[in-house]
DNA sequence: CTCCGACTTGATGGATGCATCACACCATGG
DNA sequence: CCATGGTGTGATGCATCCATCAAGTCGGAG
């Protein structure tokens, strides 16, 4: 990514770009391993994904031109590792969110489905509420 | 989104789903601009993003669908807002992460450009890292 | 009731991303 | 030097997303 076009597009374009580069499973699959461990080998991400190699190294290079992570060579083999700590929280933070989401709308359908008048309670709770 | 299916998938797979939801810059300045206000009607996100009608529809359906915002119609008008503030936290979050990836890609380019020398120095610098 | 403003939904062509296979490059041992 | 293990890159068909226009729905005033 030219950092130069970075610091001069609005913030909101650059953090959608920073998404999309986050917009994979495999992708934060990758990351989460390297969020688990200060640096990991491609064998290694090979084995967890089980990816097949050319596959694993398209991803490993999206991530590499988002500044997501580095790669190091030692010898024959590369290892990786996170390019800022501030990936981890990024990650936890999704995390946070998502089980939340899940908490609330869950414990919503759960209330519809258990309770025989429940879909009309949950329907006069906001009846403005558009979902 | 199928709040059953969620809960049966990895999670990374579900956080890379989150990710897709912000992956467009329109849709993170939406999110932004709720970050800032309670809630915000249509109208005002039309004059903000200066989209036409029709096309932020769109995005915003694929917000409400990520269960990102929350939408409530009052008389002819229809408000917006964040489903939960921990969205407004991902955002910040994401923030830190791009102003640290600046800074350091910002002077890591400002050196080599500024000292004759630099470039050698950067090199040497890390001589395994492969960026 | 009709009309109109506000907003949403549907359809679609073009752009971008994903998965896969073939090939290229690097490091090392024989 | 060649062979091999490890990893990256290029090309491409298919899937998904984006932008746009047309049409639909809702609420309220006359």
């Amino acid at each position: 990514m030219d950092p130069y076009s970075d610091a001069q597009r609005p913030l909101y374009e650059v953090k959608a770009n920073l998404f999309k580069g986050l917009a994979h499973p495999l992708r934060v699959r990758v990351l989460e391993v390297l969020s688990a461990s200060p640096s990991v080998s491609v064998a290694d991400l090979l084995a967890d994904t089980g990816l097949e190699a050319s596959h694993l190294s398209q991803h490993l290079s999206v991530l590499r031109r988002h500044n997501l992570v580095t790669a190091e060579r030692r010898a024959s083999q590369v290892f990786y590792r996170l390019a800022y700590p501030e990936v981890a929280e990024l990650l936890s933070v999704a995390r946070a969110l998502l089980v939340r989401v899940l908490e609330t709308t869950h414990s919503q359908l759960v209330s519809t489905v258990t309770l025989p008048f429940a879909a009309d309670l949950a329907t006069s709770e906001d009846p403005e509420m558009i979902r």
